[in-house]
DNA sequence: TCCAGTTTACGTCATTTTTACGCAAACTAA
DNA sequence: TTAGTTTGCGTAAAAATGACGTAAACTGGA
């Protein structure tokens, strides 16, 4: 039997890394070096070895990637196209991580999700199913990666409104994240603006 | 290199297809007659074959099962364990469907998912995260796979009671489906009821 | 034929949640 | 000192939710 009937692939996984800053919603990206899509941009990602799961390759190219093992992640697809990718049958089983602005070393190679070009492989497929998933899903467990211990609501409200694609009322806003509880007041404000000063808030 | 290093597997899909009847919700499941797991039930699957999508291929199966393209299935999560085959290092892309009770023909392969026993495989798990992804999902597309043309607004009740795993006030339900605009009446009633019998409704 | 048992289909009312918006307070920059 | 900004407190109307009352419409059995 040939390739065609057993179903042989190899097994990736892609991940759609996102982080927040300056009110815009970022993703990481990488100069691809070689063919097929070379100079083309590209998700990180990479072959499962024989005894990982793929939560286990995505969450070692993470570590390798960041530093540290404390980076959210979450599959949320499987890319199955047969010629996705042009050099062998490739299933790709995509990942959303987020990471907090104030983690990340190199800034470089942050793009604005907006302003996104042609990217390699399905990568922007990959890309925009993930910002749907994100949307879909601001509030079970999402938004707090990216905010930094303690913040001010204003911005917490700011990322809810890339993400969801809304707008809220400042005030209406800060009475909904205190009612529900998620978050809770600390005893420190901001300083250094030019507008009366917020208290600043954590997650519960 | 070896296959250890290469992430090299074989691609299945495993169908978690759920119907409801008798108040009960319902599983679809095989008996396995070879090793490994003879005797043991299993769900519907396969391999890929080189030119299919994980979509195409589970679109098949069921088109072979119940004779008809018409079977509602979705991508819900990706099994990648090593170990989840004893024969070979296999991926699979674990679907949900959702099939109405009247289109079935062979009703001895339908078992109570509550009374489920050991399964083949990871399969006692897929169905456990599908049942979730069942709950999770209920308003968005999938109840309405179960219902008949047309039908009582208590039997809607009931499956989301068994779905959900909540009850509902029936006069509450009933203003609920109603002003969600999900649904519509029909001119019909039931028929034969040892009761006041209900209008007929249809989804919108 | 009438009664018991059942569910439908209509309703009320209190509570909670959501939404719109008013406005003084607290800060910076000029 | 003033203009410009956002915070943090508030009110009030509207919408959604949840508990429950009860006549009507059917069957099946006494």
């Amino acid at each position: 039997m040939t390739e065609k009937t057993l179903g042989i692939a190899r097994i990736a996984v892609d991940a759609a890394i996102f982080t927040a800053h300056d009110n815009k919603l970022k993703v990481l990206l990488h100069r691809r070096e070689k063919e097929p899509f070379k100079d083309k941009m590209e998700l990180l990602g990479g072959l499962l070895k024989g005894d990982e799961t793929a939560g286990e390759t995505i969450k070692k190219k993470l570590k390798e990637t960041f530093g540290t093992e404390n980076v959210f992640f979450q599959q949320f697809y499987t890319f199955t196209k047969p010629n996705r990718d042009p050099r062998a049958r490739t299933v790709s089983v995509g990942f959303i991580a987020l990471i907090n602005w104030n983690k990340i070393a190199d800034e470089s190679k942050w793009h604005e999700y907006e302003k996104m070009n042609d990217l390699a492989f399905d990568h922007k497929e990959i890309l925009k199913l993930a910002k749907k998933y994100l949307k879909d899903n601001i509030s079970s467990l999402i938004v707090r990666q990216f905010m930094d211990k303690q913040f001010p609501l204003n911005q917490l409200q700011k990322y809810y409104e890339i993400i969801e694609e809304i707008e809220y009322d400042n005030r209406n806003f800060r009475k909904k994240m205190i009612s529900s509880g998620i978050v809770e007041e600390t005893k420190d404000m901001e300083i250094n603006v030019s507008h009366r000063p917020a208290k600043l808030f954590r997650f519960k």
